[in-house]
RNA sequence: GAGCCGCUAGCUCAGUCGGUAGAGCAUCUGCCUUUUAAGCAGGUGGCCCCGGGUUCGAGUCCCGGGCGGCUCACCA
């Protein structure tokens, strides 16, 4: 591009006094013969580990062993005092701060440095001292530009506020705002966690298709997507459920997958459109199982993480410490509203009862359908601490095994926390002829107008046909649980880059 | 999808009754060899989210739109 070509040159994000400093400078520094993005700096250590092995060292123990390091990572903030200055440089693993001297780097080195700005990428080498106000510093002896930055950072002490920017532009968030990092290590280390703690009960992890022909497993809207090749629809799946199960009939009998769902849904604190899902399934095991299960991983993850099982969320203290209350849906609207009994047995009546409660049900809704809308309206918001939701409708859990004694209940429990739902999980149903009436049921239910109706899927309905075990299954939304246990109040603020319009 | 709030320099924010666009940090120049929100002096930097309207005059008032946040609805 020549000058004349002054027309075509259109401004673009970046042509702050900033940028065009830094752009001045990669090419002065390029006109002096240096690479300003070269990839043979090797580093030895990290800041992390030179303050955990250093952290506590007197000056003279420091003055005495002579310790040298070698450090890479980005410079955070330079206090410049003419011909000595003071860097902050950030690792993976903290920060270290770098004391650079004209007598030790010479001129050539310290006018290397002149040219350095926050936000550059560095690689230096330095014997370890204390200043005199104490802090663990490394004299450099040798300093290398590694990538130089042509955008200023983020103020240094409010960091980066603005909430569109720290999610359109992540990668700064993380940069200049600990806290953030911080949750997403514990993001990190709760999965860990969950898959250690499965697998040491000989789950097995799996995965399987987001791809599906039909989208099964949960009541959603999902995601459509077109294959070119077979030139056939395809749906994004909406839960991995009715894939895990037929792994059950295979005899895999503990499977587990921390996977994303996809669901065509709004978006809100509680919920983005791609949301990380585990679900696990142990063959003969029962739903009861899984609540001393759940009790147990859960109350033990917050034991790991906070070195407590109470564990404050948004000012109201969670405590996970079992046995978790247990009730039934039954018992918690009779306990939180003036319902009448009747509303289970009579569905006039529960229709009449929801009416009072402001509810607008929509005709055709059947009855187990009406019982949870009255149950999420006055019951589900008041259970604050971990407890055990069980025994829901027939018609809500097309997928659940009925319940002994009364069949119009299923072997399920929801984990409300926080007045929130954590987990779903049930006793599988494996009575093939059962699972086909279930879903002739739902097609009906798809005809009478409600689009999240399960369809028929024919192949897991031969599946069971094969002899599935007495199975129970769960899932728990990942991510919720990580707001929980990161006391993060908005679901985008445990998930990396959450969905925001174009 | 609805209601409320926000959008001003790279970042964090002021901007009064409608009257020439402001500060701190960052950046640049000068001074400064143990600072840590370093300091001192002096500069540069703006499509006030976009488009209309009212007005002699709009960052400010009105209308429409965009994006974001919160609440609600749907949902996990």
């Amino acid at each position: 591009m020549t000058i004349l070509d002054k027309e075509k040159v259109r401004p673009v994000e970046g042509t702050s006094v900033e940028f065009k400093d830094r752009l001045a400078k990669l090419q002065s520094l390029r006109d002096a013969g240096i690479n300003p993005y070269p990839n043979d700096f090797k580093a030895a250590d990290t800041c992390g580990k030179v303050g955990n092995d250093c952290g506590n060292a007197t000056k003279e123990e420091l003055e005495a062993k002579e310790i040298r390091v070698s450090i890479a990572g980005r410079i955070m903030a330079i206090r410049d005092f003419g011909k000595a200055s003071f860097v902050h440089v950030q690792d993976r693993s903290g920060r270290l701060q770098g004391y650079i001297k004209k007598d030790i780097l010479g001129e050539e080195g310290y006018a290397l440095f002149k040219k350095l700005d926050t936000g550059d990428i560095i690689g230096f080498e330095g014997r370890l001292f204390r200043t005199r106000t104490g802090e663990l510093t490394a004299e450099i002896s040798r300093l290398r530009l590694l990538g130089k930055g042509l955008h200023p950072l983020p103020e240094k002490w409010h960091g980066l506020v603005d909430v569109e920017a720290r999610y359109r532009q992540r990668y700064l968030d993380l940069m200049v705002n600990p806290d953030v990092r911080e949750v997403f290590l514990k993001r990190t280390a709760i999965v860990r966690f969950i898959r250690e703690f499965l697998s040491g009960r000989e789950f097995i992890e799996v995965e399987t298709p987001m791809l599906q022909p039909i989208a099964g497993g949960a009541a959603a809207k999902p995601f459509t997507t077109f294959h070119n090749a077979l030139g056939q629809e395809l749906y994004l799946r909406i839960a991995p459920e009715l894939y895990l199960k037929r792994l059950i009939v295979a005899g895999l009998e503990r499977v587990f997958e921390i996977n994303r769902n996809f669901r065509n849904e709004g978006v809100s604190t509680q919920h983005n459109p791609e949301f990380t899902m585990l679900e696990f399934y142990q063959a003969y095991a029962t739903f009861e199982d899984m609540m001393d299960l759940t009790e147990e991983m859960i109350s033990s993850l917050a034991m790991q993480l906070h070195g407590s099982m109470k564990v404050d969320y948004q000012g109201t203290t969670l405590d996970f410490t079992p046995p978790w209350k247990r009730i039934t849906v039954r018992d918690a609207v009779l306990e939180y509203s003036n319902a009448d009994k009747a509303i289970f047995d009579d569905k006039a009546a529960a229709l009449a009862f929801s009416k009072t409660l402001g509810l607008t049900v929509p005709k055709g809704l059947s009855h187990g359908k009406v019982i949870q809308e009255i149950f999420e309206k006055t019951a589900e918001h008041e259970f604050i601490q971990p407890t055990f939701v069980t025994h829901y409708p027939l018609e809500i859990s097309p997928l659940a095994r009925k319940n002994e004694k009364d069949p119009s209940l299923v072997d399920r429990f929801e984990l409300l926390v926080n007045g929130k739902e954590i987990a779903n999980a049930f006793s599988e149903l494996n009575d093939p002829v059962d699972q086909r009436d279930r879903f002739e049921g739902q097609l009906k239910e798809r005809a009478a107008g409600d689009v999240e109706a399960h369809e028929m899927d024919e192949d897991y309905c031969r599946a069971l046909e094969y002899g599935m075990p007495p199975t129970a299954g769960e899932g728990i939304g990942i991510d919720r649980l990580v707001m929980i246990m990161t006391n993060s109040p908005s679901i985008r603020d445990v998930i990396l880059f959450p969905l925001l319009k174009k």
